[in-house]
DNA sequence: AAATATGGTATCCAATGGAAACTTAGGAGA
DNA sequence: TCTCCTAAGTTTCCATTGGATACCATATTT
């Protein structure tokens, strides 16, 4: 393996800077179910902003992680699906949220006894 | 399961948030092989500042994932290791920097096309 | 006396993030 | 015709964050 996210050069670590945003997690983990429309992903992850998610969504596709489809209907349909290649990531994405749902309980009460100790 | 990553309100935010971090993801992925001191950490994680650094550890250390051990040499040796908890989330985050590893050459080219079609 | 090593904090400035307003384009309704 | 509506963004503004750099305490080595 030439390529190590260790070294500060190596271009995997565009890869990890792109992951390691919240909100790429959850866009990948809510098109690997089915392509879903601009508003309905605004709609359904709580709490992003317009502008974020059009930046997201920007950066992914020149990932080659999400596809773009716009349909000449009115008002414009604009419709985002994952990819082979994004389909292989959110494999790993999801396992991480997941992790973050199982996991949250015990993350809270490590907390809780660090500031109390504190 | 009564947690979901996708309501703004959720406690499982903040581990998103958390893991959403290029550097704590590289911390776990070396903590992972074995406890490791703060300088060591420093010079194996290229790029890393030493406020970063000191940040990360902090956050993670009251997350519960990693613990702090300090001996009173000279001059002082801080030891830090992963704990069981940051065990069981070290798999997902090591998949994603082998997964960032494994496809780059495939997201590089992606980029180039999106950057010639535009 | 000066340099070295460890494990940090403090300070400063540039870059990023989110909230909210604005934009474009084509209907639908009054 | 004039106004309003929706989808899918873009722009603007301000606060927060991020990283680079300098600094600190302590003790040994040169």
């Amino acid at each position: 393996m030439e390529y190590d996210v260790y070294v500060q050069t190596c271009p995997t670590r565009l890869v990890l800077d792109r992951l390691a945003d919240k909100w790429a997690v959850l866009v990948l983990g809510k098109l690997d179910d089915k392509p879903v429309r601009f508003n309905q992903l605004k709609r359904e992850i709580d709490g992003i902003s317009q502008k974020v998610l059009s930046q997201v969504l920007k950066k992914l596709e020149r990932d080659g992680l999400v596809s773009r489809s716009v349909f000449a209907t009115v008002p414009v349909t604009v419709e985002y699906a994952i990819t082979p290649l994004g389909r292989t990531l959110a494999l790993t994405v999801t396992a991480l949220t997941r992790w973050a749902e199982e996991n949250i309980e015990a993350v809270l009460k490590a907390q809780q006894k660090y500031d109390r100790s504190a």
